[in-house]
RNA sequence: GGCGCCGUAGCCAAGCGGUAAGGCAGAGGCCUGCAAAGCCUUUAUUCCCCGGUUCGAAUCCGGGCGGCGCCUCCA
């Protein structure tokens, strides 16, 4: 088996293969970094993250590259209304929007490049391409991609291919292009562009380049003329993608990419997220309100990556919920003492208190124990799930069922044989490796030396307070400890401690 | 208008021709000093509606109804 990735150039299910394994090239189209990414970025943002980790985890060397747009109309009017340089207007973005990511346990790419360290390059493309035909100058010192030269525009979208011919030059209020979709490659500055430091000198005269030849260079320049796999948000499929094989394809003559990658929008509240209903939620808002990122980034995961997803505040408690239940069955694993060790072959030892043999493993009447099979079952599952298309729901659905069945086992067995725990707990962290929702949550629920101290000896004062059967002691210690985010849990082994959201 | 997606329990969400995963929430029970955690039972005889194909359909086809996305430098 192997991963099946829907590619929506050809508008299937296709066996991923890269060019060059066990190497993955692999590119996503980043954040215009004018303010806090929203909820809807960092979705798109979590399955390029989920793309990532899952290959990483199934054997490739997978190399990542995210680019950042900070030369745009949004960066300049907002550097701009700022009064400074466009790029110290968006540098403090890029670090926020980069520090929410790590946050929520997103992967760092091996290179986030910006546009503005490009310019040079893309210019150089520019001229490529004017040199092939493909491009041409217009009178106000711009330069736009002819896309009547290109036959295969519109193939990413599906357009008809009637509406590339070239038709008469379409006065503008100011350009004067050839087809009313053919698209900037090169900007003639204006003057806030100058002031705003947005302008770069170049053949044509003072400009910047079009948004979406970024793209086409940077990853080119970072990766290669064909890359495995690009990403975008489906709103990028047409213009920015259709836009961005016309400029690489029509330079290299190259397969730009193998397989296109589209994530679906998310809504909020049921709602379409949008400025003008003032429903955007950005994942620094939610952080500062003190949710918790594995919370969102398991709602986030919570659908397959093509399908809508309706981003709730009910959802986000029952997400915090469940990553509750995956915290207490990691506990519980951890805490949970097997009985006796295995030599190399797995082979129980005999009982060295020559009592009676270890019923898990003899019941099962193999040498692995019913924990190890159903590790084995659940990787299995999950793997399973992920090669369908990156479906995330249901590889959740698989976890879940591990968790439930292990702790039916854990709960009805007398004891449970060492090498049964370890295959048990290798199974949690390799899911987990892919999800990155018990990892983030450590992250988020840290607590510091002196309180852990101070919760140990409370749970110390409890304990004696209990053992006087001075219940109404034991109980206000442990209401305190819920205060403040500490709940406590009594059993056969002792008290545990969490911390909670 | 063009292209495309979706309608499954109270909410979220899998399922891709073989007899309804999972999470959250709810009810009852076991365990517990009480809790928490965990387990067990329970919560859709049924998948928007109507036809059709099939031994068999939530799954395929046709037609409705309803919701939504992109086509505008929004991931």
């Amino acid at each position: 088996m192997s991963l099946k990735l829907y590619d929506t150039l050809t508008r299937s299910v296709r066996d991923f293969e890269p060019a060059d394994p066990p190497r993955v090239r692999l590119y996503a189209c980043g954040p215009t970094v004018y303010d806090h990414a929203h909820i809807g970025n960092y979705r798109s943002f979590l399955v390029y993250d989920l793309l990532h980790r899952y290959l990483k985890w199934s054997g490739y060397d997978v190399d990542f590259v995210m680019n950042l747009t900070d030369v745009d109309d949004k960066t300049i009017d907002r550097a701009s209304e700022a009064g400074k340089d466009v790029r110290e207007y968006t540098a403090p973005f890029t670090e926020s929007i980069l520090a929410d990511a790590r946050t929520l346990g997103i992967l760092p790419a091996r290179s986030y490049p910006l546009a503005t360290g490009y310019v040079p390059q893309m210019v150089s493309w520019i001229e490529r391409l004017e040199e092939k035909g493909l491009a041409y100058a217009t009178e106000d010192g711009s330069v736009y991609f002819s896309i009547g030269a290109f036959p295969a525009y519109g193939r990413l979208k599906g357009l008809d291919p009637e509406f590339t011919r070239p038709g008469a030059r379409v006065a503008d209020d100011e350009y004067e292009k050839e087809n009313v979709r053919d698209f900037a490659l090169w900007k003639a500055a204006k003057p806030a562009d100058e002031a705003v430091g947005a302008a770069w000198d170049s053949p044509w005269g003072r400009g910047r380049p079009g948004w979406h030849l970024e793209c086409s260079v940077m990853s080119i320049a970072e990766l290669g003329e064909t890359l495995d796999i690009h990403m975008g948000g489906e709103d990028l499929v047409f213009p920015h993608h259709e836009n961005e094989i016309a400029q690489s394809e029509g330079v290299t003559g190259q397969t730009f990419v193998r397989h296109w990658v589209h994530v679906k929008h998310l809504v909020v509240e049921g709602e379409k997220m949008s400025k003008s209903l003032g429903n955007t939620i950005t994942v620094h808002e939610l952080l500062e309100e003190g949710l918790g990122p594995a919370a969102i980034r398991h709602q986030l995961l919570g659908a397959q990556y093509r399908r809508e997803l309706n981003f709730t505040r009910d959802g986000l408690a029952a997400s915090a919920a469940a990553v509750q239940r995956l915290l207490d069955f990691e506990a519980r694993l951890a805490e949970t003492v097997g009985a006796g060790g295995v030599d190399g072959a797995g082979n129980r030892p005999p009982a060295a208190d020559g009592g009676a043999p270890a019923t898990a493993t003899a019941e099962s009447g193999g040498l692995a124990g019913p924990l190890a099979r159903l590790a084995d079952e659940a990787v299995e599952a999950f793997r399973t799930a992920l090669e369908d298309d990156l479906n995330s729901a249901e590889a959740l659905a698989a976890l879940f069922v591990f968790v439930n069945r292990v702790n039916g086992e854990l709960d009805a067995a007398a004891e449970v044989a060492q090498c049964d725990l370890e295959a048990a707990r290798a199974a949690l962290a390799s899911m987990d490796e892919v999800l990155g929702l018990l990892s983030v949550a450590h992250e988020d629920l840290d607590v510091d030396d002196d309180f852990a101290s101070e919760i140990e000896s409370l749970i110390a004062e409890r304990k004696a307070a209990r053992g006087d059967k001075d219940f109404a002691r034991a109980d206000a210690i442990r209401d305190d400890l819920v205060e403040r985010g500490i709940v406590l849990e009594d059993s056969a082994a002792g008290t545990r401690w969490k911390r909670v959201r």
